[in-house]
DNA sequence: TATGAATGAGATTTCATTCAT
DNA sequence: GATGAATGAAATCTCATTCAT
């Protein structure tokens, strides 16, 4: 095969796996059709099959292969920031800037790992949880450096950082009908600023 | 028709909806039959369909009628304590204690909001954002109180308080397999504490 | 049982009668449900049961009452006029006239002949099939006066005249909506002369 | 595709469509079991909604397709034939003679007329409606050569065309259990005859 | 590779009918 | 008589997946 072929090849794999994660995010996983996908691509259905086992493997796929880039990039910053605000701010940046680019993507990460986990297929939580290890360290390195609090054990952290971002997207479809606006920015900032301070004035006699 | 027979119909009524909310929170709506739902009933099927005119519209009176029993008692609680803090501590308590005792009522009613919300079907959000709306009451006193920061606007911090509530029973699926435990109420305080008081620790100068 | 209940015994027969007839001429007998039928009548579906043997068990006693009577007339007018032009306008009139009051009525009992015959069931055929022996008499009596074609025979005659009948109706259905007006009675009359003298003028030679 | 496959689908599609036809004639529309026609076509049901959207569609095609086919038919008898009494010998003829070939297909066609108009779902009536137009041009243009009584109008006298067409296979059903005969074609044409030259005896003095 | 015809398990939903009260 | 809860057979329709071309 040439390799013109071999990039034409990859090249519609790519837009397979992006009409899918149109139609999961717009259809939500069960409701959409594999033809749904296939026309949305531009193939016949049956060619998704060449690609994919199944429509399950069409979605593990998806969360293998996108959280696996995010936890690239989160370990990138992680070397390269110092604080843990810092660390936070710019893991932040990254994924509202990705949901500005691709907005239907966030929402199928995120919305398939937000869904109670018990429904999730083995194999399709590893790569999320591998991110949660990801934030773990980061909150590890943050509590050594007296920066965060120790009572609070990483895991939660890391969850409910998770949690967090799940609020931002929410936020996002509810008020802004997912169009990612300054405004919205502003708001994704104080969501994540009751994260690290606290929604409570501090208490003076502390 | 006799009390006793009203009283029997009713019984048989709640006893579909009892059985529906675990189908959908073990198996999720869309992966539900309603002859799963039946069985775990003890009826024929078609017997549902003299209560509810459909699936849906069975998840949709569920999401009603229980979150508006929350919304009830939310407003309760608003009403009888003082400060923000402790109306959070009780509405929190009460979430938790409700887990404990109905796990899939709480997987249901949360995961239904925390899904894409463009995926609901109209007229399953209202009763949530009820539920929003008197939470943004609850901040908005703590606000006048000097309780709480004013530069956060009380809608996001109730989406926020509901996306902690989220995070919670998440991490109760993933490290307690749905197990109320003492660990998981302790680590549930501390998310609560975290969205109150912040993660990281407080910064001198301020 | 008193002589009041048997009256309202035969009351509530008739009342269901009367609701079959409504529901099976809108929607036809095969989508038209028990539960329409009692609701129409005003009482609960079970109670149908006690009356009919089973919702084709309706329809049969609507067929066979309702043919039954138009028979008993149809006897009464050939007995009465002279001549087969009055004994079929005395028949189209009565025909026409119960249209007038009770469409639902006639479009039942002419539907359920003019359906491809073969899929009616056993029973229902017998009394339209008796209403078509009354009107062959006619139709050989005519003869036998002179008035009316002899290379024609009876049971023809008769069949078409059911289905000159038919057409009326269809008519009334198309362009009338079901409303009788005068100016549908006057197409009326003009189908039956078509029936009576033909469409085409009279040849010179004959 | 290759000109073979086109071919090949085109028979699969016109064979569920034969299939179709025979089922509907012989059970009727409500009772034909998609699964009826599927294993009379030798095909899975499922193939059956490949080409057509529902039940309801394939029998609104059939209507479609095949009435449209009798218009042009219709048409062209009516350019080809000179007088009326010709005009109208030849369509019956022509539908007879599809009778004869394709009995199911006839009672189908026109049991969707004669029906109680009502009960057919919008978008079935226009292809006969298209065949009354075309009659009632032939009608006019009778009347115009004095051929034809002038007062009566061409929709009426369209109508009963078809009325007559219903009582042929009407009589066919009742007497020769759908069997074409020589017999039934002399009363075929009795009963076009009536039609044109009614049943009646010319009156002397007219 | 690419296509889309073909398959059939499986789900929802309807509703006539029964029957306990 | 009257009611309507309960049953479950049966029908339509969906769609992931296979496979011949």
């Amino acid at each position: 095969m040439s390799v013109k072929n071999i990039k034409r090849v990859e090249e519609k794999r790519e837009s397979i796996i992006n009409s899918a994660i149109k139609v999961f995010a717009t259809k939500g996983f069960e409701n959409a059709r594999i033809s749904d996908i296939a026309s949305e691509a531009g193939t016949a259905y049956g060619l998704v099959y060449h690609y994919f086992d199944s429509k399950e493997d069409l979605l593990k796929k998806i969360i293998e292969e996108k959280w696996t880039l995010f936890l690239k990039s989160i370990k990138e910053i992680d070397e390269r920031e110092r604080g843990f605000r810092e660390k936070i701010t710019k893991i932040t940046a990254l994924l509202l800037e990705t949901y500005r680019k691709f907005p239907e993507l966030m929402r199928v990460l995120v919305a398939e790992y937000s869904r109670s986990p018990r429904l999730i297929k083995e194999g399709m939580k590893e790569p999320f949880m591998k991110v949660i290890k990801a934030l773990e360290r980061i909150v590890k390195k943050g509590q050594m450096a007296e920066e965060v609090r120790k009572d609070i054990s990483p895991m939660v952290a890391s969850l409910m950082y998770m949690g967090v971002i799940d609020t931002i997207f929410t936020l996002a479809e509810i008020e802004y009908k997912g169009k990612f606006t300054k405004n919205l920015e502003t708001r994704a900032k104080a969501i994540v600023d009751i994260y690290l301070n606290g929604l409570c004035k501090k208490q003076k006699e502390e």
